[in-house]
DNA sequence: GACTTATATCTAATGTCATTAGATATGTAT
DNA sequence: ATACATATCTAATGACATTAGATATAAGTC
């Protein structure tokens, strides 16, 4: 029997979030590939996580608390809609500098509280912006879900090798931050207007 | 040795979209579940296909074939903002009435010529509204990736319940495509501003 | 109609990944 | 020193993909 090295659950996420990390490449983070880095056999990282599954859960749970962090950050220091901007810019940087981290962090919810909890954190520093500028939260969600659509997408195309016509991404992406940019700036007027 | 049935690679095909058709689910089409199918081994269908990734080629230009009809058919009889609306609106029901084969379009095309022309037939449409309108291709292009990138996003986060609060998805779906709708409308007055 | 040829299908074998069951040794507490 | 919890192991199974090589069937040729 080979030495105890008394591996947490922690370290067993450390090295799978390096590996996704080092390559992002989700195809890359498998149990066999974690236990080959831990240096122990597959089987034994079922004593600290559930399964493939499990483990991918505690990946969006990471990936969802670094992506939060980033958004707090650029919300630090900025008001109206320049902080909208530069939250913005935050999470497109995020999604394009780390792709597949950025996909990890799209899971499916449900009714998990800790993976609830961590989208509530990633939606704080933008849906108090909005809200504080009076701008309505039905409106809101339809803008938020626009949004994290395009990212989304514009993430996955661009790691995919999708956008292949001889234009500039980086200028797309200026484009695409107009575009959503201006369609809040328009409801802020709107409401300093009426407000006035 | 089993009675030769004749198979061809259009019936493998066939039978492999028919299984992305009916589940809209691309796990299920395996090698493995296509040859059970067709009632012959995995091992047989290397005759006509070239393994997994052939496989998952053809799918993705009987997709691209399938969007292109469907956008040129919407593309028919009207003109204007109104075709981009129309066009548009098809681009997005497609995507969510066929979750699956739209995930399945989104193909990396690299060289491949069959690909890229099915690419092209599926961009025909759209983009001869917007040339003829005296939009300049390069903000047609940046037009275009915001949105395939909320196509591809929206689609695929509404797949994997990612919409979860209590707001109507297909109220989401109208704003979204005001919002884009609005930004080509805007160029369009500009241009027509400058001829008269 | 017999012979050749092409090929659709088969059997056999290998490899990767995930997972469960049960054994064993190590660290910690009593 | 003994007992217990558990981290790690060996063994076994199953799904999927893939390659190599054998064989039978269909089609073409003389």
């Amino acid at each position: 029997m080979a030495a105890r090295l008394g591996i947490s659950k922690a370290d067993v996420v450390d090295t799978a979030y390096e590996l996704l990390e080092e390559t992002q490449n989700v195809q890359v983070v498998t149990m066999t590939a974690v236990a080959a880095r831990l240096g122990i056999r597959v089987q034994s990282l079922y004593a600290h996580v559930d399964g493939t599954q499990g483990l991918q859960r505690e990946i969006a749970l990471r990936s969802l608390q670094k992506l939060a962090q980033r958004l707090n950050q650029a919300a630090i220091g900025v008001a109206g809609i320049d902080a909208v901007r530069s939250v913005l810019k935050a999470q497109f940087d995020f999604a394009l500098e780390h792709p597949a981290e950025f996909a990890a962090s799209i899971y499916p919810p449900g009714t998990d509280p800790q993976i609830l909890e961590a989208i509530q954190d990633v939606s704080y520093p933008m849906h108090t912006i909005l809200h504080n500028a009076g701008i309505d939260d039905s409106v809101i969600t339809h803008w938020n879900r626009l949004v994290l659509s395009t990212i989304c997408g514009f993430s996955s195309l661009h790691q995919n090798g999708q956008l292949t016509l001889p234009v500039s991404t980086k200028d797309s992406m200026d484009y695409i931050i107009k575009v959503l940019v201006s369609d809040v700036e328009e409801k802020l007027v709107t409401s300093e207007m009426i407000s006035s």
